[in-house]
DNA sequence: GTGCGATGTATCGGTCCGATACATCGAGGC
DNA sequence: GCCTCGATGTATCGGACCGATACATCGCAC
């Protein structure tokens, strides 16, 4: 893909979790990709070769390819999990991509995140509990709404870990679930409701 | 207060929201603050006057205080929105602070703050409306979690809208609702909490 | 035929974070 | 009595990211 098409689809992908990646970051880290050689410019192949020279410095799109090094990279990247993995933005695009991904590490980043969401809950009662006639009663509120999102979010988390564990795919869509499939490395993948793009 | 103390204060009265201000944020911004006017050095007065000087370049604790100046800015930038008023963190912070400024400026920004979430929740539903085949079951479940969180938060925020124009105090901690105050420039201010555990 | 919004690449200034350094102090273990 | 460890406290630095902006092309509606 090129670049804008690329924000898209990312801003589609993870719009549940955050906003649109900025210009500012996107190119940068394109040519950071490519300098570690994990992307190649693939120049797309204008429609007839004669008339692309005659602008002068026009850019045109450019587009990326992701390389087999670069695969590996990403790989290891959506399976390996640090501390900012489980905070709000690093846990959501992990998740995005958990169908790239085997069981065990969905799991194990599932665990994690709820471990951490259980602090963020422990928090917040305790701050409810402790400092309650110190703090005004918007202040209150705000701690509410917040620890209802927690236990939400856990209580969420829950039922996927147990359908990992079962084996199923995510939680319910109603929709009749497609698809047999297998893989390399991974006892019982989810349905892939549809896919690849490289 | 000393930059230490103010971060847990805002840890505290923003823990549903953010996570604690950093150390590279807060030092630079306390002196940005002290540049302006705003706050000013009010040294610790030291346990005894003798017993200081001994230690080598010992910077203690700084203690800041507010200046009149200071808490005019302050009114004011609670009281403004601009764009950023509305986004996660942006009107998390003005509405810890809703019991500082008055009913008008708190409705405003709780029906800006609902159009934004409105939005976001439209967009939610269009990608999984029109994109959800192209997207697999892991990427629909986040939307689906994040398209619920939407929903939720825009009925809690009609509550706070219903609430705040009947004059009332937010939503419903099912207390007795202490406390007469009177408030210089606000008609009807909230009560301030007492407390409670759910 | 012209303006305007979508498409597209790119940079720059400023802000914020995470890691780190350094120093004091009280509590607890041995 | 000594020593380590965690809480308290101020401070800086490099790097990542955002928001604004600039500039160019293309299709379409009026």
């Amino acid at each position: 893909m090129h670049g804008y098409e690329l924000r898209k689809e990312l801003t589609a992908k993870l719009g549940a979790i955050r906003a649109a990646i900025s210009y500012g970051s996107l190119y940068p880290t394109l040519r950071r990709l490519q300098a570690a050689g994990w992307i190649v410019e693939a120049a797309e192949t204008p429609a007839t070769a004669e008339e692309v020279p005659a602008l002068t410095s026009r850019r045109g799109r450019v587009v990326y390819k992701i390389t087999a090094e670069g695969k590996e990279r990403f790989a290891e990247l959506i399976a390996q999990a640090g501390p900012e993995t489980y905070d709000d933005t690093g846990f959501g695009v992990h998740f995005a991509f958990f169908a790239r991904t085997d069981q065990a590490t969905r799991l194990r980043i599932l665990e994690g995140r709820r471990r951490k969401i259980e602090e963020r809950r422990e928090g917040l009662r305790d701050v409810l509990g402790r400092a309650a006639e110190r703090l005004d009663a918007y202040t209150l509120e705000l701690q509410r709404h917040g620890l209802d999102a927690c236990e939400r979010e856990v209580r969420w988390l829950e039922e996927l870990i147990a359908n990992e564990r079962s084996g199923r795919a995510p939680t319910v869509p109603p929709t009749g679930t497609a698809g047999g499939r297998r893989e390399d490395n991974s006892p019982s993948p989810p349905g892939e409701s549809r896919e690849e793009r490289p």
